[in-house]
DNA sequence: GTATCCTGTGTGTACGTTAACGCAAATATT
DNA sequence: AATATTTGCGTTAACGTACACACAGGATAC
């Protein structure tokens, strides 16, 4: 509860026998310092480990840091991506006191022109950094490569590998597909059969979670994939799912590489197909649900909500000067199974 | 990067006829303010949902915040106790800027002698908040008691239900006890026999674990207790491994209910014994190679970083006057396992 | 040779809050 | 009734940084 005696810009500038202005031009590197005095400056900061007073700073800038986020429409994807905007929201209400505001523009997954439009919609409102989940790998590059040098940029979810970013943050997918199978084995008796479920086929990170899953099994028991990319539809899957297990009535475990498994999770329990083990993908409420009835034995989390709270956090340390961190912040894998979904909440960050 | 406009003190003092002074006093409970007055300004300040600027406030005070730490000794229970201490110093490195120390003392957890010995030392540096990891609980209630009650406590790892507190961060033992039950189920096989290892006697949520454990097993399978508080020691622990395995042949999964499964793993191995199902707690380096050379199936994880991590900003939180938070921040239950043990780095607090 | 521009530097005010201090008026003490 | 204390309120100097502005001296232009 004592005063404290950090070293301040007038101590550099005692030392270095100059004003605080010089120190200050020094420090933003605003020029008008002759090269020898701001070398000396310099050095002398780097001697003492000055480090400007956070508060000070921020009391006299006052500024605001308008951050935008693309991401596909909230209700996309069963509401997944309410999970990530979570964890945007109580970061921005952490950073509240730096007048940090969140631009959200969302879009529809499926049309490429929505996601240019939303991108232009945001650069519109002047955003100083942009957080990005890119869905649409080549329309976001794009629009990542349209964007000014200045504008720090971050992609959570999936990587955009050959564009200019700041960091990905998001789980390793195919490790994420051989924990599954691991799981999946310990539940289907040895001689029977297991299911793939691709639902969507264009994003990079469900190919590789399935060529994970894949690479746990022996050439021959390789489980086979089953595309269908319009679940949703009730009748639709209905009779691709019954399709699947008519043809071949040994499968004992489905794999679903994205968050439809609650969908396929209801189709069973509806038909009374029982002794199926079931795993997917992702804590929304549906699959929660789901997991609590024990119809669907295991969900991979990837922690979305902390993925969206580290993107905001990382833009915001970049626009304020702050030394960047990691190029890829991987997410753990949890397994979440009955006995402990309760205990991840959406909102639950830390 | 425009300015903002936020309410301060001057708008407060002028709505109400009064001087920043007089608000000032009436937001710090200083006193010397007509009731009358004081009412006025506090409607006021309400109405407008003017919240103090932390930048100024923190300039203008510079104070420095102390906050005492009280846990084991960093090398006992395999190291632990250095996971949590990690997350400490990383709140701590983040707090920077709001001159928080922190104070670590450290205790015998075997000794009621050394804890009171620390918490004196503790005192004597006068703390403005305590954390404390109250693994003797009469002793740490004592302690907490003779605390001035200005002076917020936060327990982490095990609670201390009676105590006066601000929290207590840790996970739902019972709770995590079923859940390696379930995981133990999908090992082995029906009509085999699994034992349960109790390595300390006295902590309760050791026992709420191995409750929680047996409570999913019905009445003739419950699987037995075993109990050697010196598994530390290599030839007893040899020789009371050797003991139950041979009596009980059958013997096909082993629950370990503290951070000690790395012990029996090291046994199995040495001795040959393999087709052993094996779960334990604790994600210290000892247990976390065991996982990667399958000799440990399942590690159940506290996110012990995070509670250290979670300790300090609660008690930061209390010292700066922010709102309380929950009374019980209860952390998920990870499960690690060979194939997602190296996405949870030990500094993993996000 | 004067007018204009640039360079390098110092000065001063603002940011919003805190808390010490000053000073009347009201109240208590003797 | 005189003196001491308390109450209620205003004033003001920090806290450390940012940045606009002032200003002297040198370079450049005409």
């Amino acid at each position: 509860m004592t005063r404290r005696d950090a070293i301040t810009v007038k101590d550099i500038a005692n030392m270095a026998g100059v004003s605080i202005g010089t120190v200050d031009r020094v420090l933003h590197e605003r020029g008008r310092v002759a090269p020898q005095t701001a070398e000396k400056i310099r050095r002398i900061i780097d001697e003492t480990g000055f480090i400007p007073n956070l508060h000070a700073s921020n009391l006299a800038q006052s500024r605001t840091y308008r951050i935008g986020v693309l991401t596909p429409l909230a209700e996309q994807d069963s509401g997944f991506w309410q999970l990530p905007h979570e964890g945007m929201k109580k970061a921005a209400e952490e950073l509240k006191p730096f007048n940090v505001t969140l631009l959200f523009c969302c879009f529809d997954r499926f049309s490429r022109t929505s996601f240019l439009e939303a991108g232009q919609k945001l650069m519109l409102q002047e955003p100083d950094g942009v957080l990005i989940a890119p869905v649409l790998p080549e329309a976001a590059e794009e629009f990542i490569n349209s964007l000014s040098e200045k504008i720090p940029v971050c992609c959570f979810d999936s990587d955009l590998p050959k564009s200019r970013k700041l960091a990905f943050i998001g789980q390793d997918a195919y490790a994420s597909g051989k924990l599954a199978a691991k799981l999946m084995k310990l539940m289907v008796p040895d001689g029977k059969r297991i299911a793939v479920i691709q639902a969507v086929r264009q994003d990079y990170h469900i190919r590789d979670r399935i060529a994970g899953f894949q690479s746990a099994f022996s050439r021959d028991e390789c489980p086979s994939v089953y595309v269908e990319e319009q679940l949703e539809d009730k009748p639709t899957r209905n009779k691709f799912l019954l399709g699947i297990l008519y043809q071949d009535p040994e499968i004992k475990g489905i794999f679903v590489s994205n968050d439809s498994s609650h969908l396929i999770a209801e189709y069973l329990r509806s038909s009374g197909k029982t002794g199926i083990s079931l795993i997917g993908y992702d804590l929304i409420p549906e699959n929660s649900r789901f997991l609590g009835t024990g119809d669907i034995d295991f969900i991979l989390n990837q922690r979305p909500a902390e993925q969206g709270y580290l993107g905001i956090q990382t833009i915001f340390r970049a626009l304020s000067g702050q030394p960047a961190g990691e190029k890829h912040i991987v997410m753990p894998l949890d397994i979440l199974t009955a006995e402990n979904v309760a205990f991840y909440p959406a909102r639950h960050l830390m």
